[in-house]
DNA sequence: CGGTCACTTGATCGTCTTCAATACCAGTGG
DNA sequence: CCACTGGTATTGAAGACGATCAAGTGACCG
């Protein structure tokens, strides 16, 4: 059996087994706020997928019939202007929830990076979930507070910060990107290309790859391969990130 | 007596009568989710506030003890990196809802433009009526949503659209302002300055002011005076905002 | 190998910024 | 009544940062 890889797949979960308990992602997602007692609902409600790199797994503009939860890999969340001129909005991972738009469309597009696995659940379905457990509404206004604080900060980034500082920024956002309450990684890998940290920054990819490559001249990050990145200097980074010379 | 003007300003509700049940704001935002019969408790909750024009009444970085609800006036959201430069993220009128943020700090600072008036719920208050009234929780789920949403074309245009499709994306934002389910209106003021504008969209005063002169000159807005705008051709600005030409 | 794709690097160009001068308006006081 | 002031907006000239155009490199793969 041959199976598209231009359309996300269906996965069976494994027979007999509670594909919800058991997730990975549960810890860092909204559906820990759902008791243990319960996740055989939760499982019922959802359908596990998986979208190979590159494919478009939500279209900005189509109607939003689910919600989406990330249980594995790496996706780019992005809106187009009608020449196709790109934004992206966001890199999400393990743990991140999506579509929550009041809108009867999705406001943007999700493509996969990596070989990403999610969760899709209707909207009908987690309404009702909502209504049972409202822990978990909690849990979501939680979740998007942070994000619009975080969209705040992007704001800053591409209205007011010069090239230079839109990469420190990112390098240094990067580099806490899934640690908590722990020193940020000093190595780490880009799953993303120059093109879509260019469209997440709002630069070309040439300025992107410029700068890189003089940050690197100063010592502040080695570059050992195109994906892998190395801080010399978190704190010069960081300072570098709000504006400091 | 007299008052500062440098601070908001505690105003004495009218005495006998409850504030919260004949707020102006009420339908436009999130306190709609109250029933009548609790409106006393809500009353008691919040603190009614007037900032004047120019007034600074939430500090990025400060205690985030109070969460805030406009029910008048006009007040610019921004924030500020080290050196000064500004990012204004947002401009919220009558029913909007400040705070949100799950941190405990301010993530932004807002300044009254006009007299503004709000009320200001401590953050704990705020949260028993949230486990009482989930339907609130709800609705301010919504408004996050919404703002995420907003928060993302934001971002597209800061990160792509040019001076003149980020101008022209204002005005028509701005001629829909407040307005739903009708037509955009055709003539309106602008509250803010060039500056605001300018801190807005991620560009200088120059250009800001540069651009609405060619808009006008091009007979796509009328302005006449520096804070009202007419606009000619609705049609035309929408599909300039999107990059037609 | 030849092909593709991503990245890097160089040269030139253009949009927006910066710097600067001027206009405008409201408020104040001589 | 009019000069003076401070804040805001407009307009012009010069400059810079990042974009665009173009060439070249290296990795991967059929």
């Amino acid at each position: 059996m041959t199976v598209s890889l231009t359309r996300p797949l269906v996965l069976d979960p494994h027979p007999g087994t509670d594909p919800c308990v058991h997730c990975d992602a549960r810890q860092a997602s909204v559906c820990n706020a759902i008791p243990d007692s319960e996740m055989a609902r939760l499982s019922t409600t959802a359908v596990v997928m998986e979208a190979a790199p590159g494919t478009t797994f939500i279209d900005e503009g189509e109607p939003a019939a689910s919600f989406f939860n990330i249980t594995r890999g790496t996706a780019k969340l992005f809106k187009l202007l009608p020449d196709g001129r790109r934004q992206i909005t966001g890199f999400v991972t393990v743990g991140h929830f999506l579509g929550l738009a009041v809108s009867d469309t999705y406001a943007f597009s999700a493509e996969a990076i990596d070989n990403v696995r999610y969760c899709r659940f209707s909207r009908a379905r987690l309404r009702s979930l909502l209504d049972d457990f409202p822990l978990m509404e909690k849990r979501l206004l939680e979740v998007a507070s942070n994000e619009l604080v975080a969209a705040q900060e992007q704001m800053l980034l591409l209205g007011r910060k010069t090239a230079r500082e839109r990469l420190a920024s990112f390098l240094a956002m990067q580099s806490r990107q899934g640690v908590i309450c722990q020193h940020p990684r000093e190595r780490f890998a880009l799953p993303m290309t120059r093109g879509d940290i260019a469209d997440y920054l709002g630069l070309t990819i040439e300025t992107v790859s410029r700068t890189l490559t003089k940050l690197r001249a100063e010592g502040l990050i080695d570059i050992p391969s195109p994906t892998e990145v190395i801080i010399r200097s978190q704190a010069a980074l960081e300072r570098l990130a709000d504006g400091a010379s």
